[in-house]
DNA sequence: CTTTGTTTAATACCAA
DNA sequence: TTGGTATTAAACAAAG
């Protein structure tokens, strides 16, 4: 069971790590990511110890958000107003907290291999780059996204190919296992918008079985054409989902939202 | 300018 | 004692 916060220690410093009072804030979060002045002011209206020599602690607390790969730094969509990026939690980094009470991290969370948080640091770079450059290219084709089993050399200045995140290994799993037509399953509604998209937009698929997409993609207001591009993002994800379970679980637990991914997948 | 984020370093703590 | 972890300080860059 979760213990209440409210001034439940006074004044009294908690017994609780920055990285402990981070993870409290993000995941009391609806959409489970906080920006950082959003964690200060959690930090501080549930604790008063925090309301004091924030310089310090604050400086802290930043510290951990870098240095600890259990945080994931999430950009911004455009559209949402605000400074800084969005923080949360990496979702194999549940067993950091004995029975989840916060009180004890049972060990540093280290991403193995580097992989998802290299994958993650990429995405952020990427994304930044994209923006940054305005004029887009002449020929964009918004729904054009790279296989998984699509091994063909990007030609993109800095492509975000799966196959240059992924190990070669899991790449051959994905390569050879067994290849099938299905249809694109049915998106859930947008919540946004209310409406279920024209089918007509929506291609089949030439290649590996997916399951289904997760609507955690959908929580976010979304338009017709946005929502496609978030399409096909859930589709690698559960792609490799379905091979490894690593990537998986980073497309699957992250809110991930078209800003999070570069746009140069789609051209 | 301030805020946000990254990184290095020093130090303290704690359990094996 | 040693290794892993937590805290704090500080320098610095990037962005708004």
């Amino acid at each position: 069971m979760p213990r209440p916060l409210r001034n439940s220690y006074g004044s009294a410093k908690p017994p609780y790590s920055y990285i402990s009072l981070t993870a409290m804030a993000i995941q009391s979060s609806p959409q489970k990511m906080l920006s950082l002045s959003e964690i200060y002011q959690f930090i501080m209206d549930h604790f008063p110890f925090y309301r004091e020599n924030t310089q310090r602690w604050q400086n802290s607390l930043r510290h951990n958000l870098s240095f600890n790969d259990c945080f994931l730094k999430i950009p911004r969509r455009p559209d949402q107003p605000g400074k800084g990026s969005l923080w949360a939690l990496h979702p194999d980094c549940g067993a950091m907290f004995e029975n989840g009470s916060f009180l004890r991290r049972r060990k540093r969370f280290k991403s193995e291999r580097d992989r998802t948080s290299k994958l993650a640091k990429l995405i952020t770079d990427e994304t930044k780059e994209t923006h940054s450059t305005a004029p887009r290219m002449k020929d964009d084709n918004p729904v054009r996204c790279l296989s998984p089993v699509d091994v063909s050399p990007s030609s993109f200045k800095h492509p975000f190919n799966i196959e240059n995140l992924i190990g070669t290994d899991i790449k051959s799993a994905v390569q050879s296992c067994p290849t099938m037509t299905a249809p694109i399953p049915s998106l859930p509604t947008c919540p946004s918008c209310m409406s279920s998209p024209p089918s007509a937009t929506l291609p089949s698929y030439q290649g590996n079985l997916w399951s289904a997409v997760p609507t955690a993609y959908f929580a976010k207001p979304c338009s017709h054409h946005e929502r496609i591009k978030e399409y096909e993002i859930a589709r690698l994800g559960q792609q490799f989902y379905h091979h490894t379970g690593e990537l998986a679980s980073f497309y699957g637990a992250v809110p991930v939202t078209t800003a999070v991914l570069p746009q140069a997948m789609f051209r």
